[in-house]
DNA sequence: TCCTACAATGGACTAAGTCCAAGTCAAGTG
DNA sequence: CACTTGACTTGGACTTAGTCCATTGTAGGA
């Protein structure tokens, strides 16, 4: 059923049921949601599901590099599940929706040694902004 | 002495003293600053210049497009008055630092067409994230 | 010099997230 | 199965970064 929760098990995770209902929000669905819609998809699963305990368990699941976080701007951070596939982010200027995109070209390539000031460089993250078809319609 | 205000003037923004100052503390380092870090600075020069001041101030040099505006996490926004000259950045995970970098490459044209689920694409960010020497040797 | 529209102020407010002490419970042990 | 214990959850207080707004000030044109 949910692969994300097959994967946390099996690293010894300690299962509860709020754990449970977080990660099969986070993995039901393939839009990027932002904390507090992980929290009010949870409630209806699971009522007493406190704010705190939302925040912890995607902190951790990133921390076990199985989602990742993403913030493009001031707002809410989104997390998104699909870590084990690469990938980049295009994301509406106006409403803050993300998609996956698998741009060609490797950019890690592109960075010379010459340009990474001594930096141990670990990661690159791609963001396409723009405005996406819904947002252009509705002005 | 600073272009960005020779610019700004150009464009027949009403010149304050606290919106000298703001453009000349962005223009004089190379850093790239939080609004908080530019307020620091600006009041050594301006002691009564408010906080509200800053935001605005920068918030409008973002969009008269002379200075952009980097969000690399949830922490500070940080401003790049670095605006006329294409480059991505290098953020430092530890202590949030930013250098500007200059890669080969051109990550616009990486995106194919139907990779752009009808956005209108306008702009693409690199961000290269490492631990900055600084940080990897103070543990 | 005077006017007035644009700008600055500061304090209240908000969003998103972090922290913590106290209570609860999953799962290993006997 | 009952016990135990350390990991997990809770909710409320707190923090950070930023926005909003009514009031006051002032740059720059007439």
């Amino acid at each position: 059923m949910s692969d994300l929760l097959e994967r946390l098990r099996g690293r010894g995770w300690r299962m509860t049921a709020q754990r449970r209902v977080v990660a099969e929000v986070l993995d039901g669905d393939h839009v990027h949601l932002t904390a507090d819609e992980v929290h009010a998809r949870a409630v209806v699963r699971l009522p007493e599901i406190s704010r705190a305990t939302v925040y912890n368990t995607l902190g951790e699941m990133v921390s076990l590099g199985e989602v990742i976080e993403v913030s493009t701007d001031r707002r809410a951070k989104r997390y998104d599940p699909n870590a084990h596939r690469p990938h980049h982010h295009l994301v509406c200027a106006s409403c803050g929706t993300i998609r996956d995109v698998h741009p060609a070209g490797d950019p890690m390539a592109d960075l010379p040694s010459d340009e990474r000031f001594g930096f141990t460089v670990s990661d690159v993250e791609v963001t396409y902004r723009g405005i996406c078809p819904g947002c252009a319609a509705t002005g």
